[in-house]
DNA sequence: ATGACTGCAAACCTTTTGCATAGCG
DNA sequence: CGCTATGCAAAAGGTTTGCAGTCAT
């Protein structure tokens, strides 16, 4: 099943007169592998601390290259990095995002999106796509937080 | 009612030890009299427009202000400008932006909060806050499109 | 052989910052 | 007066682009 992403890049590229390349195909891979949300910077990092000499800017072009064929699409959460996200072959979800260790958790679900539809109907509005992102603790943060400061509870 | 915001930025003024200019009032008149969800430049040339001479990196200084001081939030919507929302005696509420005429509408909806709330819950995660938005089309923009192009009911 | 791709460095664009001057308290 | 604000221009930080050389087709 791991085919059918290189198998989308590939109608994208012929379809286009563009060329496979070493780099895209590397590209490809580390992004497959790499975290979900990753930043170009994480990942040409992450592509050269594994000896794969590649410029930045590759990465970027490949990464927007992604993006116009379907393969990803670009995120922004608080901070000023973009991010890129497989999302070929992957259902809609939203996101919960821990403003302090920056995990982010993914979840799905239909009620809330039923909802949404309802508010769209309301102002005839036609959805082609949503963003929810509920920001704020983990499990981990809030528990370590306690620990740490156990008497200010509600912040100075 | 007019007073309460400014009432709010002197008195975090004043616990702060800042100081009270004409450029702070000026820039406050101007945010509240501007459309919602401003940037800091339309903001700045809305006010040399007027004939007031004020220097963009004042603006986004003050912005930066009222935003500590919990006047007004920062967005970022798809683009990659930071908008300035006045917050302040305002309830929450969500967003639907048009991605052809840039209208954004908002609303709130108690049901999609309570479900989020859920969500965190399960995943034992405390929401300090939260986006949602919701792209597409407006009522005007649909029809407008469907008037230009009848007979491209699916696109290429 | 043509035309796309790469790497590098420079350019870009929005936002922030350093510095000298002006002005509130 | 001391300390904060301002304006300007320069810096910063992430992303894009121009160019000369390389490589896929």
């Amino acid at each position: 099943m791991t085919e059918n992403e290189s198998t989308l890049l590939q109608e994208h590229i012929t379809r286009h007169h563009l060329k496979i390349t070493n780099e895209r195909e590397m590209v490809l891979r580390a992004f497959m592998e790499a975290e979900r949300h990753v930043t170009a910077e994480e990942l040409h990092d992450g592509m050269k601390r594994k000896g794969l000499a590649i410029g930045l800017a590759t990465v970027y072009r490949t990464l927007n290259l992604f993006c116009q064929c379907g393969l990803a699409e670009r995120r922004q959460f608080g901070d000023h990095h973009t991010r890129y996200e497989l999302t070929y072959n992957v259902t809609h979800h939203d996101h919960l995002i821990c403003t302090q260790c920056h995990q982010i958790i993914e979840f799905e679900n239909l009620d809330i999106e039923r909802l949404q539809e309802e508010v769209a109907r309301r102002h005839q509005f036609t959805i082609y796509h949503h963003k929810l992102e509920l920001y704020g603790l983990c499990v981990a943060c809030n528990q370590k937080n306690a620990r740490e400061k156990p008497d200010e509870p509600m912040g100075g």
